[in-house]
DNA sequence: GTCGAAAATGACCGGGCGGTCAACTTGCTA
DNA sequence: TAGCAAGTTGACCGCCCGGTCATTTTCGAC
């Protein structure tokens, strides 16, 4: 949103998208602990051109969790008024669990608390998975315990664990998903111990991403 | 294991448990990414020391490492034949989750591939748990189609994600791990969609610990 | 084509890391 | 108590990382 500034030059924007899939693929493949050299090295342009578009490592993780996460929100909106509301519920952890790949909360954890947009887009994202769940709840197909905030720390436990141990085009974390649901279920629940997290973000903002 | 060597300083031995606890309360409270020279000072020697003891960082980690697998073994044989299998399995399944804290599979992954001992731990781990599984399934109170390695799996999981967006001191696991086990009763479990591992241990070993 | 500004470049810097080693200290044995 | 091997120390090394900046290249308006 620039106020009215100059249009922006054209090999600028080529060069910032290639950046940003350049960053989640290396994220995706070898975790958020891969050199700026080498995110650079695969789009294709010079250490230096990284940082005129991302003023920190920071702020490229930030970038492309807040592109993830707001692909998530889209989903969840999409399917807020589908007709069955246990399929639309699956089928967000689904898309959560593969859309996030194996970085899942590595990526919030230490990206949310400092960056206010991904912040934010994060809310949005707890909100639409809500919806979800209520729907679901008020069909009897869900417990009367569990938030969005629940299933989605789960889903992201899951696949974040499950990618880090099997091979990277598996889709193993289907298996454990299907039990995590399983266990969402309100038949002969047993009851929860501990109240429900209110955000998924951390408290003590552990260190920086680097 | 010496074979027949000198009977080994007192220094020594005092200076390497003073290491291993160092070692094992930062990687709890800060992660893997301590530094040697962080770990030193907690234990108040000179980082020479700690490349007397262990060879390497990697060394010192699969130590610590191999020290918790070895407790919770024991947990799972104690538990082996307590009267009650669904209530030892939900036992054994909370100590997991206290002694490999917030780390979980951080470990497994950095160390078990590389170092043999640990790797060995690991199996006898998979296989006591298994023990306590199949216990649990005989008497009707677990899914058919889960394995020792899945609840291990679905336990790291959860503990590992949750230790990191909480309090150190939270036991807010014991919600989730309540829903996960809930996901293991038999009752109308939906059929599982994949395989399950064998093992836990990732396949490609993707990096050092460093 | 000209030209100025925006963008790209890559050599460079400071710092922190894992790991080494020669010099020094300490616990054990005789 | 003498002596020596085992253990400890901390300065040091090379490496790699995130980040900077003077220089060069490229875009695009006229």
């Amino acid at each position: 949103m620039p106020t009215a500034a100059r249009p922006a030059r054209v090999d600028a924007v080529r060069n910032r998208a290639l950046l940003l899939a350049a960053a989640e693929a290396e994220f995706a493949e070898r975790g958020l602990d891969v050199s700026i050299a080498d995110i650079a090295r695969r789009a294709g342009v010079a250490k230096g051109t990284v940082f005129r578009h991302f003023a920190t490592k920071d702020a490229l993780v930030a970038a492309v969790a807040g592109d993830r996460l707001a692909r998530l929100v889209a989903v969840a909106r999409s399917l807020a008024d589908a007709p069955d509301s246990g399929a639309a519920l699956r089928e967000f952890l689904s898309a959560t669990a593969e859309i996030l790949q194996h970085q899942g909360l590595t990526f919030l954890r230490t990206v949310s608390e400092c960056d206010p947009v991904v912040a934010e887009i994060h809310d949005r994202l707890l909100a639409s998975a809500g919806v979800l769940v209520d729907r679901a709840r008020r069909d009897g197909l869900v417990r009367p315990d569990v938030t969005g905030a629940d299933v989605l720390l789960l889903t992201c436990a899951t696949v974040h664990t499950v990618g880090a141990l099997s091979e990277p085009g598996s889709d193993l974390w289907r298996r454990y998903l299907t039990i995590v649901v399983d266990g969402l279920r309100p038949e002969g629940a047993s009851p929860l111990p501990r109240p429900a997290p209110e955000r998924l973000r951390p408290s003590p903002l552990p260190q920086g991403a680097s």
